[in-house]
DNA sequence: TTTATTGGTTTACAAATGTAGACAATCATG
DNA sequence: CATGATTGTCTACATTTGTAAACCAATAAA
């Protein structure tokens, strides 16, 4: 994610993940649940959430004493940012078979299955028969050329 | 990657690329090599090969006066784990329309497609019809439940 | 109304990371 | 052999991240 220059962190995309799963939350609540699954301090989780405000990932709206959070970004595409941006880290002759790994490992719908069936069908025709490195500029790569 | 506990950071797997795809390296060509891409300057990629050596993933053999650079560990490997670790911290409902979209966006051979329509073909008659997210312990959710 | 509790704000600090200068050893060359 | 170029080592420092205590305001309970 990159908005306005500032990334979110790995803790703080923990604390988002419950915020996108509730649609909106206090932070007892969030603080509450992040506990089930990590061992932070109160002071620590508010912190996060405070900084997660100032990057503009979350908004607060006061009800009362206390504040619901609610997320300024959707899920979706959240995580199709930070997966789009590892993978233009990986070299090209790894993703093939990275992502033939994460099929497999991935439980899938029968839906979702149906759809990249399709997607395969379209793109077959057009495939290349091999796939080049593009980690270096040139012709000094030693695993394709 | 978790190697002896210390991660390797984004700047210092841009240099991995590197000497993975050229197999090994000297320094003088890493840093050729990396300022082709990144505005680096020649001691920041020098203390980055440093500590990619004390953090076990290059290996060092002297050559002259300078140094060739190994990789201790593989790239598909780390590749694998970069990937899991971060599919990990995202939603199971995610997943999918988040696979379906990495497979339109990334240029595949056609082996690479015929594997996945094989996994794919596989996966089916055991696929459940809905995914459920599992950020939260229980009936909690916003998005599934 | 006094006090305990709850929830938000500030401040703090160590470790990791990005970034690079200064210095030292080695080697090639005049 | 003296010197400049090459390449490695050490030191440095700002920023980001993880982690949390201290403090303060508002509210609920006594």
């Amino acid at each position: 994610m990159e908005v306005n220059g500032t990334e979110m962190t790995s803790a703080e995309w923990e604390l988002m993940r419950i915020v996108w799963t509730k649609g909106q939350a206090s932070s007892t609540e969030i603080i509450q649940l992040i506990q089930l699954k990590k061992d932070w301090s109160e002071s620590t989780v508010k912190t996060l959430l405070h900084r997660l405000v100032s990057k503009n990932y979350l908004s607060t709206v006061k009800e009362g004493r206390r504040f619901i959070y609610t997320p300024l970004i959707d899920e979706g595409p959240a995580v199709q940012q930070i997966t789009t941006d590892l993978f233009s880290q990986i070299c090209d002759m790894e993703k093939g078979p990275l992502l033939l790994k994460l099929l497999k490992d991935t439980t899938l719908s029968q839906a979702d299955i149906a759809s990249m069936q399709a997607a395969l069908t379209v793109k077959l025709p057009n495939a290349p028969t091999e796939i080049h490195c593009h980690c270096l500029p040139d012709d000094t790569c030693a695993k394709c050329c």
